[in-house]
DNA sequence: CCGAGGTTTCACAGATCTTTGAATACTCTT
DNA sequence: AAGAGTATTCAAAGATCTGTGAAACCTCGG
């Protein structure tokens, strides 16, 4: 089938995007999957890894809120999906580097001296990541406000 | 020197923005360098790595244009420096990744059936990088703008 | 056209990160 | 409260990525 193809090109792509090997396979996995929910023994079974990777990489894209728990009345095994707004969640996790971005720049003015080359190119990458610090929230906002009309 | 502290502080956060570690370094040597431009062997000796690494390393940036060669008149070894919009060049190179999230959902909604849970997955995941390939470059103008208005 | 200084390339060694398999810890159901 | 079925953790093996040193390759001045 070509959506395995897809969904492995897709993994290679999430990782470019910072994420490790196993979470994004298991990320991947979830998008492509025909059901609603899926458990770790799918997971493991389908993408041909051990249970204790995909325990890992699951626990893993949890904390950062990419999937959640999903109830499953009836069943033994706990059923993970995708969140609503995972995507905006992945981008939003660009936030917290470009904060780390912005504070290494104020440490690196407040470690130079006022009128060093260095304190310039400083001031110069602070001004533009508080830019963005500040822009980015933004759009995504902009983004849930145009997919939430978009539904009506 | 405590700016020593955090240019190596930077080097890591730059390394969360995709940057290998030597690159990483190298570009954070830049940053916080005392003289216009620096030669492969000052770098070399600062971050005590040896002439190979540095090598590739400036390769590297140059290729994703975050640094230029310099002119250095009666020297005979090469020098370099930050380029102009290093920063939002940076952050375009992400431009880049979101093109492939895009693409590669694109993949997905071609590899899957038309009322299938994956298929409505990857139609919302490609409405949001859609969303995000077209808002970025502005966003990147934006600040060009406003910087050029700034230093009036 | 030769030689010195500088840069790039490349195979290998070393470090780092991942995965695995198995033991441990849970948690329902009865 | 016991036991079966799941989930998680962890040390060690394996795979991958990175840095090193040395050789090859430029380039410019003499």
């Amino acid at each position: 089938m070509a959506a395995d193809d897809a969904a492995e090109n897709l993994a290679l792509v999430l990782m470019r995007n910072g994420l490790q090997k196993a979470p994004a396979r298991v990320l991947a996995a979830f998008l492509f999957a025909e059901e609603e929910s899926v458990t770790a023994t799918d997971l493991g079974e389908r993408l041909g890894m051990n249970s204790g990777s995909v325990s890992t990489a699951i626990t893993m894209l949890r904390t950062v809120a990419l999937i959640e728990r999903a109830p499953a009345p009836g069943s033994r095994r706990e059923h993970y999906r995708l969140r609503e707004h995972a995507w905006a969640t992945l981008m939003s996790g660009q936030n917290a580097v470009v904060q780390a971005m912005l504070d290494a720049a104020e440490d690196g003015i407040a470690a130079t001296g006022d009128d060093s080359p260095a304190h310039r190119r400083l001031t110069e990458m602070r001004d533009f990541y508080a830019f963005v610090f500040r822009e980015l929230p933004d759009l995504i906002d902009r983004w849930k406000a145009e997919r939430t009309a978009g539904r009506g």
